[in-house]
DNA sequence: TTTAGCACTTGTGAATAATAAGTGCTAAAG
DNA sequence: CTTTAGCACTTATTATTCACAAGTGCTAAA
């Protein structure tokens, strides 16, 4: 149904509109393909009923529409080599041991960003196997206390409760001695259960005052279980699109960036590098989201870069590629 | 040299504007002066001279300049008592007892910049009135451990570090008794330099791998002792001002907010609630910030508001002054 | 199947004109 | 000395027109 000629004319005019950001005409492919101008116009129409192009008006050049970037992505697009000067500046993340897995991770972000000028997020979320390696209460003032929860992969999360009432010092460290006991190596998703039906029953025969000590830990943990991390970098780049001159767009733009629900559309589900076009991204129609999951230590961590759908799809995901690899073999 | 009717005539001029963000004529003065638009012309002409106003072109209507604001600001307007409404959302933070401090401050942004709809940030860094009350050194793998820092006010800062060589548990055992018995009680900007002269001339006593350790406790706590923490609420906000209609000047706002510096500019030094026009703001030419230091259980903390140079002055300095005391007196 | 040729469409940018808002100035009135 | 009416003048804004460039679709011939 759709030739080799046309399949090619399509990946030129898709990659000439991710360079420049206009329209493609037909003279502009005449000296590549070795034919004129009419010629590519007939196969342009074809791939334009096909669903593959689009025109802005009727005498324009085409663009790609969605259809038109998702063929191109799936069957046409080769992997884009990263660049030495590139290579170089990911390198400096993975050659300095010195630098943990959280700083990686940051540095990663400020690197994809000043390569693409694109924007780029990470969430993290602390998953499953993550197991709890001690809890401890520590009394502030006569009316509050922090309550510090460590996992085995080394995240620590804190939470400042106010105590409804005085409680006694002795009370504390005894709950805090039994919840060191019943949870130590539990996998912190299970914490709450156990919580609820194990602990909460027993604690009332050795601690008086439980029933505040017992809400202000639990308090204090499902603060830590659905707590997630994002963290942005660049978001002002996608502003340096062509295609965000309209100020309603940008302001539309920028506050999907600044909404919480953002979050859900961006969370990796694939541990694949999968790409997101218009609308598929949830996000918003003109861009292009592209993320995978990376599981380290024991977090599952999303990385995604958004930029316009003329986005630069080989060269993103070979980063991508390129860093998650790096990432988990150092985790 | 500014006579009463040019006083208010200012003041007219500046509300206003404030309100429709149009520059304002003579005619629609008339009316609340009972004189001629001519007469309301000498005025403003004087005005002018004196550098309180300004026009956009030679014909067109007035407004303020940011020595008219000044002066408004310091001499005209007066304090705009809170609505029932808005009074209404923000005793929620107060009255809602199980709210601690940090939720408090959190619901602040949020309620500020949804009554104003303005841009509201806050800063914190922890301050010098806060000791140090424990220390612990977990391990976690056999080259790594997590640093975690506590202090009397409850907070709590942990970072991983990557250990260059196998540590033996003993060992991190004593170092962490040592830590504890030198330094708690120690104020926090004391550490650093406790750490260096009293405790590390020491510690290689009684610990073999004293340095590495050290060092990874030193990164840790300096990583403590330098962490500012920034919450933004309603960065999108400020591009609802019909002033940035320009993509141009959108564009420009919004790198500024994502640039680290801000960070500087917005830091409060004084603890009355202070108001910085266009060029004081040190941001951004077309933004006013108002600004204030809150001191809060030994926490130095910042609470700004960021709108354009037309911001409902009265308004936002009484809701800050509000927000500031029931903080203060919650903390 | 490919190509040349041509009529046709649309975006872009410049030039023009009409309108609305508002000023500065002058001279007279209070 | 202050206020006012009147008027010429300036500028932004908006619409209209025009010419040009880019590019298409279609037809008919190669």
């Amino acid at each position: 149904m759709i030739g080799d000629r046309q399949k090619n004319i399509l990946k030129s005019i898709v990659e000439e509109y991710i360079k420049t950001a206009r329209p493609v005409g037909s003279k502009s492919l005449c000296k590549k393909f070795k034919c004129s101008s009419a010629t590519i116009r007939n196969d342009m129409l074809n791939l334009e009923e096909l669903g593959y192009l689009e025109k802005q008006h009727i005498s324009s050049g085409r663009i790609p529409s969605e259809k038109g970037y998702r063929y191109y992505v799936d069957y046409l697009m080769e992997p884009k080599k990263i660049s030495g000067e590139d290579m170089l500046k990911l390198q400096t993340i993975f050659s300095n041991n010195e630098l943990n897995l959280s700083s990686a991770i940051e540095k990663s972000l400020e690197i994809i960003s000043d390569i693409t000028n694109y924007t780029s997020v990470v969430l993290g979320k602390a998953s499953s196997d993550n197991n709890l390696q001690k809890v401890e209460l520590i009394p502030i003032t006569e009316e509050t206390l922090v309550a510090i929860v460590i996992t085995d992969k080394g995240i620590v999360e804190n939470k400042q409760v106010n105590l409804s009432e005085r409680v006694d010092m002795g009370e504390i460290t005894k709950t805090s001695e039994i919840l060191n006991k019943m949870l130590v190596g539990t996998p912190i998703d299970e914490v709450s259960s156990k919580l609820e039906f194990e602990i909460k029953p027993i604690i009332g025969n050795y601690v008086k005052n439980y029933e505040v000590l017992y809400n202000a830990f639990y308090e204090a943990f499902s603060n830590f279980a659905t707590k997630e991390s994002v963290k942005w970098r660049g978001k002002a780049n996608i502003l340096k699109q062509p295609e965000f001159s309209n100020v309603d767009d940008v302001k539309n733009i920028v506050s999907k960036f600044e909404s919480k629900e953002v979050v859900n559309k961006i969370e990796g589900t694939d541990d694949e590098v999968k790409i997101y076009i218009g609308k598929e991204s949830e996000l918003d129609d003109n861009v292009t989201v592209i993320k995978t999951k990376i599981r380290l230590n024991g977090e599952d961590m999303s990385i995604a870069v958004i930029g316009p759908k003329r986005m630069e799809y080989g060269k993103v995901v070979t980063m991508l590629e390129y860093i998650k690899d790096n990432l988990e073999k150092k985790g």
